[in-house]
DNA sequence: GCAAAATTTGACCGTTTGGACAAACGTTAA
DNA sequence: TTAACGTTTGTCCAAACGGTCAAATTTTGC
């Protein structure tokens, strides 16, 4: 019943592989799936189209694979989040961890801002079948913190979304803030700068209250 | 010197003018510049290619202006928030127009989410002419707040930035949020949710202390 | 060293794309 | 009424697109 066949690739193919999807990576992250043209993502992985194709069998293939790589490291930052932890301990943690993703990984994050604001037409699966559940289940950790007295009792939902929210901004509209900041105040500062003041304001707009 | 001809419009120009930017507005804010075509532009806006190219002189001329259009609404909740005003009240303010503006201007949010994803290659000059300095005049009235003790000692741009990122978020990353949500909480009270969420954040966040 | 398998390439194909153009059709005002 | 002007359409084009294929080349296992 399981269609997908063990893939018994050679030395050449990993790598040719791998290098074709990192070239992807960069492609469709800038231009989104439509924007982008199988050429261009050859031409950066320094091969010819037909020479591509030979390793995937057409555009949406790459982009597929691409995806299905993608999510997992994305949630994984949420999953760490530790019931047993110190509440502010552990949102301060998920921050830095995202702080860093949009720091370490931006393209991954610009290829999945494309998807969203396309609506999602080829992840939508993915996010009701791993995403929901997984934010469902943490937010029910963080409403029993609030339960205990150990957090403020704010929406865990819209919670997590402002986390994600600001610290993907920082990746996805990388241009904007570097504009912003300017030479001076734009260097590699900028995501120490940001991870110090989400701190400051998420554990000041988070603490305890009465 | 002025190579902008003054454009003596008819009624049926005018018309046809808005008619073809809203169509334009929906199919490139969701597909991005490349990933739009100008015959999906011109089913959206019921009519053939060659009539839509009689009132545009191309793709690109459509996308400009509604580009140029398009800053100036944005910037606008932000030119609102007042010196002169209670720090606390202004922020909150700025706050319940930019998710407003979500929710009532989504297309417009993903048009400029999709020119950010791409590097902004079509407003970089408009981000440093106009962007910065409204920024930069802006953080300087919050630097003024925090001396004087009303706000907390926070990075001014960075707190634009979180804003930013938060309210946006419910226009671009909408499906993801109805995803999330679910049918049950996803309905148009999302948008009070976040606004009360976001409010009870930013109200704790930057009280000033001590 | 060599045959089989894996890889690379140039040439090619049908379709889609942005755009041009002249002819046809409407509208308007003298 | 009619001539001038504004609008709409069908047809067409060159370039770019995703993808195929057989032939040439390189790598691999014996």
């Amino acid at each position: 019943m399981d269609e997908t066949v063990k893939p018994r690739r050679t030395r050449i193919q990993r790598e040719k592989r791998d290098l074709i999807l990192a070239a992807a990576l960069e492609v469709f992250s800038t231009h989104g799936f439509r924007g982008s043209t199988v050429d261009q993502i050859a031409e950066a992985a320094g091969m010819s189209k037909p020479n591509l194709l030979y390793y995937f069998r057409n555009k949406e293939d790459i982009h597929a694979t691409l995806i299905a790589r993608l999510l997992d490291t994305w949630l994984a930052p949420l999953r760490e989040m530790d019931p047993e932890g110190d509440p502010m301990s552990e949102i301060r943690s998920y921050i830095r961890r995202k702080i860093e993703m949009a720091r370490d990984f931006p393209r991954e994050s610009r290829l999945f801002a494309n998807e969203m604001l396309q609506g999602a037409p080829r992840i939508m699966a993915m996010l009701e079948g791993e995403l929901k559940p997984l934010v469902d289940e943490k937010a029910k950790v963080l409403t029993g913190w609030m339960r205990q007295g150990r957090l403020a009792r704010v929406d865990p939902y819209h919670l997590i979304f402002s986390i994600w929210a600001t610290t993907q901004h920082y990746a996805d509209f990388d241009v904007q803030v570097r504009a912003v900041l300017g030479p001076d105040r734009g260097g590699e500062g900028r995501f120490e700068d940001a991870a110090r003041f989400l701190e400051q304001l998420y554990m000041g707009g988070l603490a305890a209250r009465g």
